[in-house]
DNA sequence: TCAAACTCGGACATGATGAATCCGAGTTAA
DNA sequence: TTAACTCGGATTCATCATGTCCGAGTTTGA
């Protein structure tokens, strides 16, 4: 979502160093997005992560497939082929009926944040703070300088950082 | 579901020694079930657990919140109070924008778990395998012996289960 | 041309959560 | 009365996510 407000390259410190956690944490999950085709990583001295598409085609499905992987949370583990009335293989090449409750609400969730895309998160913050609060973090993302009326704070982050 | 095609009582061990899973494991998840008030135990010599409602009355959704818990699977950390650009507390009363999709996703998944109940899913392994298999079950619960055309095997779970 | 500095990339420890287990309290049936 | 059998919570162990580190590659500037 910082990304769409950034028009040059943005390296992962920058971004730790404004969300306040780990940077070498933060990269690794970078590198996922770049696996991912969604960023695009340009190294160098003045390198960092882009966008490689605009934020409207972006769903929050594709970040979370990125991080958490495309494969479904829930798996199967054949308890029906067990036990004294075990099911014989031949019968169970279609997956078993929990298996499909499993996946029918797996593709409820991931049409929900199907429907909903990066631009869409960046307008929804605004309208909470009433604020093009994305302009301010491309005001501070060009240089470290904080605009006037924001106050200004060591850029060290606090020990004990919970990630996300 | 196993419940479903019995009358009575039926204990853990009996229900572990059907599936060919750990007996004590099997135990642990029966009795986030009776806290959840979906099964209720009967203690003494030819005690088990029992369904307190019927069938048609227990959706999928109750046994997942039961084993898992009720809480959403997503929790905000609240990056956003802190770094440079920190919001300042008292504008974050409400939930973040991520917070409201990830929310709103769940919603839709326990949704989809809400429509379908155990009795649905009863009907769907009949359906599955063309034949009576809960009263097969029911058979094989009520003596050990099996019937004429199953074959016998030993009660003995393989080592190296793999539990649920 | 060259070197230096800065970037990402994947491989490596650590902690927390869930998986699997154990024994004790309580109840029922004989 | 007793004896056997049931569930219940507390305990231990394995696995995965969290958090970290250093090396390969590229751009910039002299
Ligand atoms: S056999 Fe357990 S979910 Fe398919
Ligand atoms: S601040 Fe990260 S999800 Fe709410």
């Amino acid at each position: 979502m910082v990304l769409t407000a950034a028009t040059e390259p943005v390296p992962a410190a920058r971004l730790a160093e404004l969300h306040g956690v780990s940077a070498t944490y933060l990269a690794k999950h970078l590198q996922a997005l770049s696996r991912a085709e969604l960023v695009h990583s340009v190294q160098g001295k003045s390198g960092g992560y882009v966008l490689t598409r605009p934020p409207e085609e972006i769903t929050a499905l594709d970040v979370v497939e990125a991080v958490e992987g495309p494969q479904p949370t829930f798996v199967c583990t054949e308890i029906r082929q067990r036990g004294p009335m075990a099911a014989p293989p031949e019968a169970c090449t279609a997956p078993c009926a929990i298996t499909r409750t499993m996946i029918a609400a797996d593709r409820a969730w991931r049409a929900a944040l199907r429907e909903v895309s990066i631009a869409d998160l960046g307008r929804s913050v605004a309208q909470d703070y009433e604020s093009d609060a994305l302009g301010e973090i491309a005001n501070w993302l060009a240089g470290s300088v904080a605009p006037a009326g924001v106050r200004t704070q060591s850029p060290i982050a606090a020990p004990g950082n919970r990630g996300h």
